[in-house]
DNA sequence: ATTTGATCATTGATATATCAATTATATGAA
DNA sequence: TTCATATAATTGATATATCAATGATCAAAT
């Protein structure tokens, strides 16, 4: 019963650390002005470091599945930060570039994510950090 | 851009921790046949092991909101693994309660949920999982 | 050349998350 | 007692997750 209490909480905790860091990341996106989401940002920035990637490469790097992928994009097109285009050498694939827009939006949002992300680690050596992500990558390949 | 590399890999894994800890729940409920969500079975967790409690009550244990709590009781409801009943001294509560299915369900599942969970943190010490736990607090309180 | 198997993006159905707003009820202050 | 504030559950709108299925296209096998 003990260790079952143990690791309760350490799921409880795990599905919370990414609740507040999800919570934390839109109130200051949206207290910038931003009309973003953090998983639009991750897409966006994901684009940005390619310059072009076609969906389900987007989709493996972002560990999302395509469904997910497909709607994100849909709702970032209508907002004009990125655009499909044909790619003829593969006409099952799209690619998927930043317009100017969004290109644009990463430059101003990068400084700032930037800061959120270290805010989440404030108080945490780079050996505490390095430990954190070794023990999380230990447990993805128990349950993989 | 080191250092933003390695916050970005362990927000990465931390939600890839979550995503394959869910989807190696889901799948072992569906082998057992069992029609219920990881989600729902915390909830009905929490309800047996409170025997009674309200929407509120459960949201804030469950780090859930009550629109979301308020959804995955009616699909419980729903299953007749969970009643709902009146509460003559706070009207605007609702008291929680275990059908007998349900309750049923909660005993025949709980000892693979623990395997489960067991699962997840093979290999790893009660040092490390403590340790694991206590980074993740203080990255909540950071974020919070 | 044809068939089989694999891949890509999308759609549908369902589940959950989140914020805002609403109505009813309870509590505290004046 | 009345009014102001707080609380509980729900609903609406929007976002994302997940699995299955589908149609189009590509690659490999026959």
């Amino acid at each position: 019963m003990k260790d079952e209490k143990l690791e309760g909480i350490l799921y409880y905790l795990l599905e919370k650390v990414n609740k507040v860091s999800r919570r934390y990341s839109q109130k200051v996106f949206d207290e910038q002005g931003w009309d973003i989401t953090k998983d639009q940002w991750l897409v966006l920035k994901k684009i940005a470091d390619n310059h072009r990637i076609s969906q389900v490469e987007l989709a493996r790097a972002l560990f999302k599945d395509t469904a997910a992928i497909t709607r994100i994009i849909n709702l970032m097109v209508d907002k004009k930060l990125v655009k499909r285009e044909f790619r003829p050498d593969d006409k099952r694939q799209v690619e998927l570039l930043l317009t100017n827009k969004g290109q644009k939006m990463f430059d101003v949002m990068l400084p700032t994510v930037v800061e959120i992300r270290k805010k989440g680690v404030e108080g945490l050596s780079t050996i505490e950090t390095e430990q954190l992500k070794s023990l999380l990558s230990r447990m993805i390949q128990n349950l993989e």
